[in-house]
DNA sequence: CGCTGCATGTAACTCGTTACATGATTAA
DNA sequence: TTAATCATGTAACGAGTTACATGCAGCG
């Protein structure tokens, strides 16, 4: 089984959806951390399928195919529970604004200046768009069951906690962009200088 | 050009390598956010060369084969100085953890407070370890010319820096993980007791 | 005498991306 | 009428992983 598949019943844990119902929860709020393309999901339904971990019910669909309704099975639920405890493997990490910050002393300060600025607008217009979100799932159904979604029992708690994270993350990287645009600012005024001061 | 390319132009930056060097580059500290296998490096060495933007001197290796030195040509620093400042392409995030932690209400609290504690352990020992990096570039030729590699001007400000978001970022998840290490333990509180107080 | 490190490469495979293909309904 | 949304699938390619293969030098 791979991660994918296992992904795809995190998006069924919470009830039935249809193929392209998950190429659409694979953007918003889960794509923030995990993503898949819509010609890997299909398959890969098929093979879940196959496995017995989930099944589902067909109607006429409005193009030349069937709709298929895919809903978690026993077998399904219980594979999905003992996957969540495991502890993850260790994935290959590729950033690449970090990548290129390694080899910052082959680029032009003014120009990276520039880079860290826009990088640092692009997060925080990401982290609006999160705080947002946040927002929304503590307002929605705030009186009715007697929970918010910052209750552990609440269903959408899951969802909630991975916003908490972003929320505490992306700060500290804005401001580490920021510092980096600062640091470039120096770096142009201080190459205008004797590099080194005269030893005594 | 793919990244991967980019990436060798990278750790080439401050000077000459061998593909072995390369290989073992990238997993401290540049590891901690490019990684290649070096099944992948060799070809792309090859690549890099066929495309004139690296060159090597090859001398007698220790096995059957030439040991190539390889080290960046005009055009290859010409190529990665622009690379530098392009905005990075956005890639499709991939973290298991959070993936987890979005279908959390399927995991059984106690065992997922496990799993929260050994990841909360698994960050703090690869923080210490960036901690202990980051004191060591900071003591390293800290008198010799009268910069630290928290100078822009250092030749290590680069790999510096990324030490820094390692620094300011791993605290954050650390602490997401005890928070929800700490909910998992309501979980288990709040299910042996009434789940809804009694309505007026 | 076997293990680790140095050093370079290839082969087979899996995972992920881009692009193609069909077709109904609804909104601009 | 043109585009977007719903809905499901396949094909070709590229990137990344695991495993294989060779062979010298030095250490315990």
């Amino acid at each position: 089984m791979s991660t994918l598949g296992y992904a795809l019943l995190c998006t069924l844990h919470r009830g039935p959806l249809t193929g392209y119902d998950i190429v659409r929860r694979m953007r918003k709020p889960i794509g923030y951390y995990w993503t898949a393309q819509q010609s890997q999901i299909y398959p890969e339904l098929a093979r879940l399928s196959a496995a017995g971990l989930i099944e589902h019910e067909a109607d006429a669909g409005p193009g030349p195919r069937q709709r298929k309704t895919h809903r978690l099975t026993d077998a399904g639920r219980e594979a999905l529970a003992a996957w969540l405890v495991e502890p993850p493997a260790p994935r290959a990490p590729r950033d690449e604004a970090v990548l290129k910050t390694y080899a910052l002393a082959a680029a032009d300060p003014e120009r990276m200046r520039g880079f860290y600025l826009a990088e640092a607008e692009a997060y925080q217009r990401r982290l609006d768009d999160f705080r947002a979100q946040h927002a929304d799932l503590l307002s929605r159904d705030a009186d009715n069951p007697p929970r918010r979604a910052d209750d552990p029992r609440h269903p959408q708690f899951g969802a909630y906690a991975t916003l908490e994270l972003a929320l505490a993350s992306f700060p500290a990287r804005i401001a580490w962009y920021r510092w980096l645009a600062e640091k470039m600012t120096d770096l142009g005024r201080l190459r205008n200088t004797p590099t080194d001061p005269p030893t005594p």
